[in-house]
Order: C-alpha cells, then structure tokens, then sequence
DNA sequence: TGCGGCATTTGATCTAAGTTAATGAGCCCG
DNA sequence: CGGGCTCATTAACTTAGATCAAATGCCGCA
C-alpha cells in the first residue's frame, strides 16, 4: 500500500543531509536557498512541546533530525496522532491564524522554524515555491486519504502491518526497523490500544512474521506476509 | 466541532450559483476567469463512475450542483468514502499521474472538468491561482486531520453526530438537513456500519434530539446535544 | 551490582459495534 | 391500484478489540 511514499512533506526539498539539490533548481536559481536563510534552528528534547493547540499560529517548521508527532486530544483525554514527522518534513503550515493541534518531540529533536511573515513574503515573490508546497501539500492529502482508509476500515492486524511497512519506507535499511515511538504512540496513531498494538506484535512474532530483538527494534522476516495483510 | 467550516475546496473560489466574485480579484482581474475558460461542463447520473480507481488522472473536476463521493476500495470490497464534494468544492487534483480513489455521483450532478494540462499552464502563468489552490488544499488537509480523530478515537454516537453537524454546516438552513446519500454511504464514511448508523439515529431520534420526517431528511431538536457529543 | 520506576507484555473479562436475519416503508412501473 | 423492488429499521446473537489486572523486563542511577 505504501509503495511509493503518497504523503509526507520531504520529497521536493532537498533532504536536510544532502548538501545540494538538483531537483529544486529551476535556471541555476535554489528557490529554497532564500527560506533557508530566513530560518532559525531550535532544539527540543524528549515529549517537550514545540505547540500547543490553540496557540497563534505564526510559523511553521521543518524536521532536521528526530521524530515529531503531531496530536488532537479530545475533552476527556482520548488523544490520537494525526503524522509523525521526519527528517526533511514539514509541519505546522498555517491554516488559521491558530494551532487546531499540538506538535511535540517524540525523542530529542531540531527543527527549522520558518516565521510566518517573512515566509509569505518569499512565497509571494516566488511562483515556484508556492507551486512545490502546494505538490506537497497535495501528496499529504493523499496520505491522509490512505489514513482514512485505514483507521476506518482497516482490523488491527492490518493497521498494524502497515505502519510497519509505512515507517519502514521512511527508513533506509528494508530489513530492520526502529522505531522512535513507544507502544502508546503507535496505538494513538492507530486507533488502538497499547494492549492490542503489543498483542498483534507478538502474533506476527509467533507467526515468524518479525522478530523484536528489543522493544523498539523490528526486523522483517516475511515482509511479503505484512504486504498481503494490507493490499487495498 | 465543525464551528468553521476547516476542510473543502470552496471557500476561495465563488459558489458557482454567484455570478460575480470579490475576494478573487487581484488589481481587477479575476483570476479564475481563465480557469472558467478552459473547463468543459459534464453531467452523471446517480451512482455513475466520474472515474475510477487506477484510471490516468488526466484532469480535475469542480462541482456545479449534486453530491459527489470519492471512494477507495479494499481487496474483500470493504469500501471508505474519503469525501463528500458539494457544488463549488474541487475534487480529483493530481496527485500521481493515476488515480488513488474513485469519483461517483451520489445523486444526478454537474461538474466542471479542467483538463490537466491547460490548468497546469494557466498555474505556472499565476502565481495567485496555485496560492489559492494551496490555500484550499491546506484546509482540506485541517479536515482530513480531524476526520482523522473521528474515524481513529470516536465512538458511533459521537461520529453520527459530528456527520450531521459537519453536513448541516454546508447547507442554508440550521434546523434541517437534507441528506443526498444513502445510509450505506454514510456507514462508509464514517467506519460503521448501515445498522450501527440506523441505531444511532433511532436513539437520537429517541432521545428527542432530532426527528427524522423521512429517511432522507433530519430536523434538529437539540443541536446543543450533538454538538456536546463531539466537542473536542 | 542492586533497586526503583516505567514501559511492555500477557492474561481474563467485558462491551460496543458487527453480523445475521426478519420486518417495514417507500416508490416505481405495469 | 397493487406487486415487487430497494432501502431502512429493528431485533437477536456474536466477536474483535477494549478494559482491567498482573507479571515481566529493561534501564538509569546510586
């Protein structure tokens, strides 16, 4: 199902350890070289919020290393993650004048935080950076749609099967997988519980599906087997 | 929940039953009169195909009157309806060349279709018409994110009722609802299923918070009722 | 090295929603 | 006007996953 990467913000920016970009060059002229400049670096540690909901809404920002996930909660506590972000992601683009969510470090965690004005006036002047943000807002809609799918229809065998495939496909080993998030995480992302995230874990353990040397550590012994799981 | 209307592709486009436009002009010139230009009017019948799954994805469409629905389908036929498009909402944007869903009419429906390549070269030419379409394409990303929270972390009573809120916030009037779908379309959006959707609506029903003249028609009672159900 | 605390895992039970099945209500067409 | 569709509703029962409860294991720190 995640055979190309549908969503996620990252693909027309050059990644934040590449040092040159071919892709974004449009007559020798680096549409992006000017964002740079306008960014300042930050740094967060471990479940440190960058936002909270209903604050202003004034900038946005770019993962350059770590995991950010980014959180609804509902009145009586039920809390679900609507994206995790990665190295060369962006998140927090305006919509509102008003966060309608939080964003938090799910280990330690540098971003590049782009302040509101000064970025809408680059993209004012520049055609082309407005086009590419909006191909990848485009490709984020798309993966959204995905998640629709799965959090309506999908069982929790098959949720579970293709996070593991999703998060793999942003990683560059195909064998092994670490995952940053704990167990409640991926239950918020999935509409599960911890409980039933660790039992289908250990199911396809069983099954000799995966093997989970330590908790946050997948390796995949019969990738085919969580691709069957999740075939649209 | 649905306070403001955060999703959908309308708001900066006029409605199509408007005939003149103010918030779309820049120094005079209305930038989504070209767009009208090139745009060819097309009509379906109930449940026709506006196209399918895997079909190239040539060209994007924008509603005139009727309800549109975009599916996606899983290999056992379990179905998700990813959207609801109303007249002036755009559907079908190109993501890859290929479609990820299909469009259906929900009832008989118009639409405009633009076809790709023109609309592309009228974007590249202005650069107010890509910022608006990403500006739209944000606000159907905020509403992907909270149906995200619907389908993830609410239970049956909850989604019925931020369903009917969110419908009745794109029609005129607050005390009635006129549903163009069927329940089986409403399941489907909402990860239920047609009974689970009936047993809600009849305990609302019950509970004196709507009424329910005929199947395709709600009145509202308490709406303070549903709207307590989905706060956030 | 051993202790305390937290995250994860496993097990036992419960329940919201799914499934199956039967009934009712429009409504189209002859 | 009436018979046969399809869609919606209601009821009985089943179940996937939630909830509650109890280990187990791991890691940082003294």
């Amino acid at each position: 199902m995640y055979a190309h990467r549908a969503g996620g913000l990252d693909s027309s920016f050059e990644h934040p350890d590449t040092s040159s970009s071919s892709s974004t060059r449009a007559g020798g002229l680096d549409v992006f070289l000017a964002l740079e400049q306008i960014g300042g670096r930050r740094s967060f540690a471990r479940d440190e919020a960058i936002y909270a909901e209903s604050d202003p809404s004034d900038c946005w920002y770019r993962v350059l290393s770590g995991t950010v996930r980014i959180c609804k909660l509902l009145a009586d506590g039920r809390r679900h993650i609507a994206e995790f972000c990665f190295a060369g992601d962006c998140f927090g683009l305006p919509t509102s004048g008003v966060r309608v969510a939080s964003a938090e470090a799910v280990g330690d965690v540098t971003v590049t935080r782009y302040p509101q004005r000064a970025a809408d006036r680059l993209i004012d002047e520049n055609p082309l950076l407005v086009r590419r943000l909006y191909d990848r807002t485009l490709r984020e809609l798309t993966h959204a749609h995905t998640r629709m799918l799965v959090l309506g229809r999908m069982t929790a065998s098959e949720r579970v099967a293709s996070f593991l495939l999703e998060i793999s496909e942003r990683q560059d080993a195909p064998r092994v997988l670490d995952l940053a998030m704990s167990r409640s995480d991926v239950a918020d992302y999935l509409g599960l519980t911890i409980e039933t995230v660790c039992r289908v874990l250990s199911g396809f353990r069983r099954d000799r599906i995966i093997a989970i040397p330590t908790a946050h550590r997948i390796e995949f012994h019969h990738r085919d087997a969580l691709e069957a799981l999740c075939e649209t």
